[in-house]
DNA sequence: TTGTAAGCGTTATCAT
DNA sequence: ATGATAACGCTTACAA
């Protein structure tokens, strides 16, 4: 005892069973299960139970095709937007029995092309990008590969693959609108890159949520950070309050750039509420416990993470079944960092 | 064009070099590179490169048994102290060629166990265990597989596995002496679960330190939460508050057990740090972002999880190279829950 | 140094 | 309804 025994096979089933191996098959597949009879199936179940048979999934894969595993490819498992999303894709998946691979990709095409490149050879079924640029090359190599792929979180211009986003452009509007209710007139617009779906979203909800309220300018008060980290958004803050420095509020295009903003602001003695108003966007984890708590526009991570792996199951069960471009509705959650302008809103005229 | 042609096999690369699959496969392998001449290994390499020819892992997989893959058990991804040393662990994998396959158990030992059947069954290599209890039947498991195991962050009982942790013990005793240092003798300590090593050690930690600077009393004024998560934490405190109301500062065993210090400090009217000092352990990303920015024991995540990888990979190399117990040293970091107590030290005697 | 052939554990196809 | 057989793509004794 103790020492590793030999791996039990579907032929020594077989053997216990006092049938065939591919009978054994068979019985143990629930899709063909209807092939054999019901006293066989039960003898065969026994005689694998007995043995504490488990099927090789790597031998299965390479005669099938197969390998019930769907690839995630993830910018940064480190921002706490992602794991919430990833509950919910492997929550949906584990139901199906299949299991996710994660991969991170560092926010780098390279690392995201040598990932997919990774799941395609262990002959992933299908993959969910939540990496996903504007024009993204890696849709193209899915396609030559034949694999099924979803987008979660960030879009691609022109709709030839299903995507599971919010309504970035509600999103925006939606801070927009809190600030202007605030009294808020002067608000600025510290965006995401514009060569992502999120960048080009929000900041065009920014810009037409601005307009309606009648505060448009031309052009708009907007600096763009070129990645999503504190860093760019302290950097993007500095910028858009130097060019434009009225402002008593700003829209961040993420919690992350937000925090940037906080950051950018305490250097410049201004505090948060009370000299500036900041928004966040995706309601992260521990956004609540920032200081001050963060006034943000939540998005459903778990239930786009579970849309998008139930979308993706889908297409993998029909391959030609429709590309499907599902929104999710986001929603304002106020908090603290977000108050009345100072000297109160100018007259309306 | 386009339409997924078939898969390039070892097969196509032979015969285009015009030799044996079996010498491509030699002259593909670095290992055995040496039993093949010079100019073959240099056809082999163009043909395959020409051909766009990608090894297939499954099939060598069922052939050798071993994957590249790498398996790692995660209590729970959403805890922001796991993904450093995520990244730690995958960095130190990727420089030797293996993939890292994360599941995550919710702290569910079912879901844990569930994994482990799954992660062998695919036949990775070894597994990493960031969710061991300080008896843990998983181990066993592992053993009669004859899966290699490195544990990393938690350690059990008698170490007849490799683990690399934290100086749990000396951790705790930063944290008691910062405070007594600031001034505090009247010093709680909210534990960590007793079946976890974290909650055992830094449990020991902090009597041994309290009992140092000549303020320890019996029983020690300890509470322990059920789990690390941050209502537990609240509920420890409060229980804790209860039971030695003239406590000035509290030692909390995670840094989300210390948020939920701060949250029973908050409903009981306490001001942290005026009122009442609190630390927390393992300084995870945003302990400087709450309110206020938490004085905390950082651990070094991702070096732990480099280490971790690294002494896998070196039992998988040599199955019966010795077990090791690698103690990283932690290091306090103080920020801004922390403070003198209130009516100042009590006179010296 | 290279070729031959067997085998890893399963499932699909064909025959019975 | 079940059995026989080949094949998935690769690696590795062994033979030449």
């Amino acid at each position: 005892m103790g020492m590793p025994r030999k791996r039990i096979t579907i032929e020594d089933v077989a053997r216990a069973a006092g049938v065939h191996a591919s009978t054994v098959s068979r019985a143990l597949n629930p899709q063909r299960q209807a092939l054999v009879t019901g006293a066989v199936a039960a003898r065969v179940a026994a005689a694998a139970r007995r043995l504490g048979y488990r099927p090789d999934p790597v031998a299965a894969g390479l005669r099938t095709r197969r390998s019930s595993t769907i690839g995630v490819l993830v910018p940064d498992i480190a921002n706490p937007l992602f794991p919430p999303i990833l509950r919910g894709i492997e929550a949906a998946l584990g139901d199906a029995g299949y299991t996710a691979i994660i991969a991170n990709t560092d926010n780098d095409p390279q690392r995201a092309s040598d990932a997919l490149e990774r799941l395609a050879a262990r002959r992933a079924d299908g993959i969910i990008l939540a990496t996903a640029s504007r024009r993204d090359s890696l849709l193209e190599r899915c396609r030559k590969l034949g694999l099924p792929v979803v987008l979660v979180n960030r879009s691609i211009d022109g709709g030839s693959v299903s995507a599971v986003v919010t309504d970035d452009e509600a999103g925006a509007a939606l801070a927009v609108r809190h600030l202007a209710l605030l009294g808020h007139r002067a608000i600025g617009h510290v965006a995401g890159p514009r060569r992502l779906s999120t960048g080009a979203q929000r900041r065009r909800g920014f810009v037409a949520a601005l307009r309606a309220i009648g505060a448009g300018t031309q052009p708009p008060p907007i600096a763009e950070a070129e990645t999503y980290e504190i860093e760019a958004g302290a950097r993007a803050a500095a910028a858009l309050l130097a060019t434009n420095p009225g402002i008593t509020a700003i829209v961040a295009a993420n919690d992350l750039l937000a925090l940037g903003c906080y950051d950018e602001a305490k250097r410049l003695g201004l505090a948060c509420p009370r000299d500036i108003s900041i928004t966040g966007f995706n309601d992260m984890p521990f956004a609540d416990r920032f200081d001050p708590p963060l006034t943000t526009v939540r998005i459903p991570h778990r239930a786009m993470g579970a849309e998008a792996a139930r979308l993706l199951l889908a297409e993998i069960e029909n391959p030609r079944s429709p590309k499907r471009a599902i929104e999710l509705q986001p929603e304002l959650v106020v908090r603290g960092s977000t108050a009345r302008p100072r000297a109160g809103p100018p007259p309306a005229r």
